[in-house]
RNA sequence: GUGGGCGUAGCUCAGCUGGUAGAGCUCCUGGUUGUGGUCCAGGCGGUCGCCGGUUCGAAUCCGGUCGCUCACCCCA
């Protein structure tokens, strides 16, 4: 049997509720706040990822879908959204629009990382960039409407963290005072601390054990490193949290697997979720744009996992499709029934009616079977050309008259 | 990429001290001359994830592989 790519799946009808909503608030609430969706390609050259998320990240280094297009272009499956929303923006010279320009976008990105729980190849984020603006007012704004998304789709157990990165020189300079400060100490940190002091210092702020905890506890933080206008600016994003009654807490140790980070940074997770809790998250990047050949223009974003906002969110029961007529036929064989419970059908339809025509040639009593399942509230039994029978499904009242009349009976409502 | 758990009909599962597969639900048909929801009967449906090994014989034991899942890692 042939199944479905390793870390992939199908969005089966039973699915499309549950994603259907969150498409519908995201709409709402981005949309009031003057967002616009944008829908970029499903591939872009690979050079884009190269340079947008950085050479040395784990995503461009090892979870990419890079392919030769045939034309000896490298093309890659895109496995984030920043980076082609600042392509477009480029391409199409947005600049020149009013600025900012606000997008939103709700589409399937593709990591190779192993699966598990909340975590798939193919995968879809839902997402939003505000380009030229370099305000705390955006960082602040799209913060507050993200949370405002995860409130709307009832995600349990959230929590907000917020940290700042600096300019990227900044952080060069605090990685090197950080790594020399580890190897100061290295006797006292775990193993594993240890072995990756130089491919990932930050990570030491999360172990457990008492011995390296001791040593981070007096460890420099990025955020006492900031240069002034960071600073300020971090501490504008937070007032402004802090009016708009936005809970969250400064944690020094977050980090992002992206190079194009600069300042603000924050990231949502849920208890509902396990070892993959962030639900979404995002930050600025005032140096990507230029970075990929735009003029110098401040950006910030922020995307959020769609199955993970799902498995947090409580189960909704799938509601049921209306079904307004189901039309069968008596008899098959009868001369012209077959056409004109066809046409019933589509005059039902082109009236507005939720109309499906009985399809398998099965019997009467297993249409009605079927009427019943479905929910429908009427059945017309077509008999031919011009004898039909309405029957209502709540009550089970039903009456002869004109395959043509049938349409007009059920729009007038009624009882039969 | 590494490690643990799991993999039997569409779904939920039983069967596993080895003897060539079962239940419930779903679906389909029928229950006396066209009419549903309950009930009854019957039926469709599985190369027991796949490949190989041990054995007279494997869904049941062993190895490999694929997939799911959990964790590491990383991220949304």
């Amino acid at each position: 049997m042939i199944q479905a790519p390793k870390g992939t799946y199908d969005l089966l009808p039973a699915d499309q509720g549950a994603r259907q909503l969150l498409e519908s608030h995201a709409q709402r609430i981005l949309a009031a706040a003057g967002y616009s969706r944008i829908e970029t390609p499903a591939f872009e050259s690979t050079e884009l990822f190269a340079r947008g998320v950085g050479a040395a990240t784990d995503i461009v280094q090892k979870e990419m879908y890079s392919f030769d297009d045939g034309g000896g272009r490298s093309l890659t499956l895109r496995p984030e959204g920043t980076a082609p929303v600042c392509r477009a923006y480029i391409e199409h010279g947005m600049h020149k629009l009013p600025a900012p320009v606000k997008l939103w976008y709700l589409s399937a990105f593709f990591r190779a990382e192993n699966p598990q729980r909340g975590r798939h190849r193919q995968f879809w984020q839902v997402g939003a960039e505000v380009i030229g603006a370099a305000g705390p007012e955006a960082d602040a704004e799209l913060i507050v409407l993200l949370a405002e998304l995860l409130e709307a789709m009832g995600v349990s157990g959230t929590r907000l963290r917020l940290a700042s990165l600096g300019q990227p020189e900044t952080r060069g300079a605090y990685r090197a005072e950080l790594t020399e400060y580890l190897h100061a100490h290295s006797e006292s940190l775990s193993a594993e601390v240890r072995a990756r002091i130089e491919l990932n210092p930050m990570r030491a702020f999360d172990a457990s054990d008492p011995g390296t905890r001791a040593v981070m506890a007096a460890a420099p933080k990025l955020i006492d490193r900031l240069a002034e206008e960071d600073a300020g600016h971090f501490a504008a994003v937070r007032e402004l949290l802090d009016a708009a009654g936005l809970r969250y807490e400064i944690d020094p140790t977050l980090v992002r697997g992206l190079d194009y980070y600069t300042r603000t940074l924050f990231e949502f997770t849920s208890d509902a979720l396990g070892a993959q809790s962030g639900v979404g998250g995002g930050g600025r990047y005032d140096r990507l744009i230029e970075q990929l050949g735009g003029q110098p223009t401040p950006g910030i974003g922020w995307a959020a996992g769609v199955e993970r906002i799902l498995l947090a969110a409580p189960a909704r029961p799938r509601a049921a499709e209306v079904v307004d007529l189901l039309v069968a036929v008596a008899d098959r064989d009868a001369h012209g029934a077959r056409a004109a419970a066809f046409e019933v059908a589509r005059e039902a339809r082109r009236a507005g009616l939720a109309a499906q025509l009985e399809l398998t040639g099965r019997s009467l009593k297993s249409a009605l079977k079927h009427a019943d399942r479905l929910g429908a509230r009427y059945v017309a039994i077509v008999n031919d050309a011009e004898q039909s029978v309405l029957r209502d499904m709540t009550g089970g009242e039903q009456r002869e008259l004109a395959a043509g009349a049938v349409v007009a009976a059920i729009l007038r409502g009624s009882r039969l």
